[in-house]
DNA sequence: TTGCTCCTCACGTCACGTGAGGTGGC
DNA sequence: TTGCTCCTCACGTCACGTGAGGTGGC
């Protein structure tokens, strides 16, 4: 009985699938409960603990920020579950998200396109890479103008 | 015909729209070369130092790395024009943008389904988004296998 | 006892931005 | 002279990763 009375951070980190720095990080900035420790200074985990950070991890992977996760675990305490306010978190990251695929796909357009061109030159080689680059951004005006 | 020796630093932030501390940072990372001094040391550029800033800033509009810049100055150089290498670099950059779209759209199908079933539960009021994040990685297994 | 694990700093990464405190230049 | 611009550090950002040098625990 005296032998399963907390988990040590490499099992955490393993079961988990969380780097062992990261752990002490997500400790550091609180974004994780500072765990007991052993007489010898050890961190000594709950397997409540391996929940949390399965859910951190998952939640990384799907791009959440840490202020984000930060708020939705709050908000996914098992007494109210604010299910409600986790949707609002969520959307305003499925929005952040589709506007970089929205920019990235526009890049991806333009370099497309560009490389396309490449080695069609005529008599004189020119090169559309360098040309697109040595190129004032078309769009310096519209810049600021598509917030609300 | 004095009054025209040498650009400010402020002048060249403006015109090529790179921020004033970020001109300073690419001269000490050796992106782009040190300009002359005043007899007061502030810099002076030439006019040239302008297209060179201009370049790495819509190379960076573009995505491209700080060190995929580096590579890229060097082949646009006047001289020999590398077309061919310039090519190989904006591949490997294209690439790298279709597998971050590729990455995001999977994140988007995800949140926007899981989302989507926000508010639809029975009785009982479930939570998609928390019970999305409360589950195990899907595809934990198959994460190291298409790298060639 | 071996050696694997864990500990705490501290610094590095990426591409910059933001002060602090002081001075040049029109 | 005013005050705007420029100067050089040094530290902050984001989310960690990587040593260094030392110790716990089976």
């Amino acid at each position: 009985m005296r032998a399963s009375r907390g988990l040590s951070i490499g099992r955490v980190a393993l079961s988990s699938g969380v780097h062992l720095e990261t752990i002490r990080y997500y400790e550091r900035i609180g974004l994780i409960p500072a765990p007991g420790r052993t007489e010898g200074g050890h961190r000594a985990y709950e397997p409540l603990a391996l929940r949390r950070l399965a859910f951190v991890r998952r939640a990384r992977e799907l791009g959440f920020s840490i202020e984000e996760i930060r708020a939705l675990l709050g908000l996914a305490e098992p007494g109210h579950r604010a299910c409600e306010e986790v949707r609002v978190v969520a959307e305003a990251h499925l929005k952040e998200v589709r506007a970089k695929i929205a920019d990235l796909a526009r890049l991806e357009a333009i370099l497309a396109e560009t490389i396309g061109r490449c080695g069609q030159g005529g008599p004189a080689p020119s090169c559309p890479v360098l040309e697109l680059l040595e190129t004032e951004t078309p769009d310096a005006q519209g810049r600021h103008g598509a917030e609300t």
